[in-house]
DNA sequence: CCCCGGACCTGGCGGC
DNA sequence: TGCCGCCAGGTCCGGG
């Protein structure tokens, strides 16, 4: 579910009702996910104000105003409940804010995170130190795919998503941006030419940014009671159509790679 | 450094 | 209805 669009989409549906309020309370249900929550989250949480809320790759930050930052990532089944009708058993965690707004990290395969990292170090702590640029931003062009895709054998999809290259794309819009890219997922990133780093690279930032704006547009849902944050329908060229028809009139194919699968249009994609 | 496969965890769905 | 295998949007680690 939550690669960086929806990722950005929790971040601002969860700073409507966050930011600047006071975290009134915290309750810890299950003081694990991938690994164990900060032993002091609920202390370090409790009565702090939050100044800010923002986003790296696929980790969504809380900053609070005790120079410290809670990071949390959604891993492959995490969302944010905002004022849910009830607590189940995979509401991990619970923040109450002074306004008496309720938010629930929600996660039931439990492949999220929830850390605190000191807020002048974030650049530094491991997890974002090794992280390439944002493909949003203006570091990602050609000519850095260029040189990271450079004498590598590895699949154009598997380096798409290694977060070290580039910081956010997940199986999804890989698969999307490689359509409509017209590169074949299992080419050779050493032998993706520079013509075609020259569409790839606008197609990952369009499928990023026209995702975003959907999920955008439904985050008045958010602001009703039980809303959902995490979670956006969106129709795809690729992505899960595996037999159905491509616009060409070609046949959408599925393989596995890395374990798992990538879908396109062998008459599109060469 | 690179490449690959498996592990982590839970739930939903389709087939029999 | 029940059981079983397959599938799922992401990292992380270890062996070659």
């Amino acid at each position: 579910m939550p690669e960086l669009p929806e990722v950005e989409t929790t971040v601002r549906g969860l700073a409507t009702v966050l930011d600047g309020q006071v975290i009134r309370s915290v309750r810890v249900n299950r003081a694990d996910l991938r690994r164990p929550f900060p032993v002091d989250l609920a202390q370090a949480l409790t009565g702090a104000r939050v100044t800010g809320l923002s986003r790296r790759a696929k980790y969504g930050l809380i900053h609070t105003d005790r120079e410290r930052t809670m990071v949390f990532h959604l891993g492959m089944s995490g969302r944010w409940r905002i004022d849910p009708e009830d607590i189940g058993k995979h509401d991990h965690l619970v923040l109450e804010t002074g306004e008496g707004r309720v938010l629930s990290l929600n996660d039931a395969r439990r492949f999220g995170s929830v850390d605190l990292v000191d807020s002048d170090k974030l650049e530094s702590w491991p997890p974002f130190a090794a992280l390439g640029p944002e493909p949003l931003g203006p570091d990602l062009t050609p000519k850095l795919l260029a040189g990271a895709f450079k004498d590598r054998i590895a699949a154009v999809k598997l380096l798409l998503l290694d977060q070290r290259i580039v910081a956010g794309l997940g199986n999804i819009y890989v698969c999307e941006a490689l359509y409509r890219a017209r590169v074949h997922p299992a080419r050779e990133g050493g032998r993706v030419k520079p013509a075609e780093l020259k569409l790839l690279v606008p197609a990952i930032k369009a499928v990023l940014e026209e995702s975003i704006v959907a999920g955008g547009s439904t985050l008045r849902d958010y602001a009703r009671p039980d809303g959902e944050l995490g979670y956006f329908a969106k129709d795809f060229n690729v992505y899960g159509r595996e037999g159905e028809p491509c616009a060409c009139g070609g046949t959408v194919e599925r393989i596995v790679q890395g374990g798992r699968s990538s879908f396109f249009c062998p008459k599109c994609q060469k």
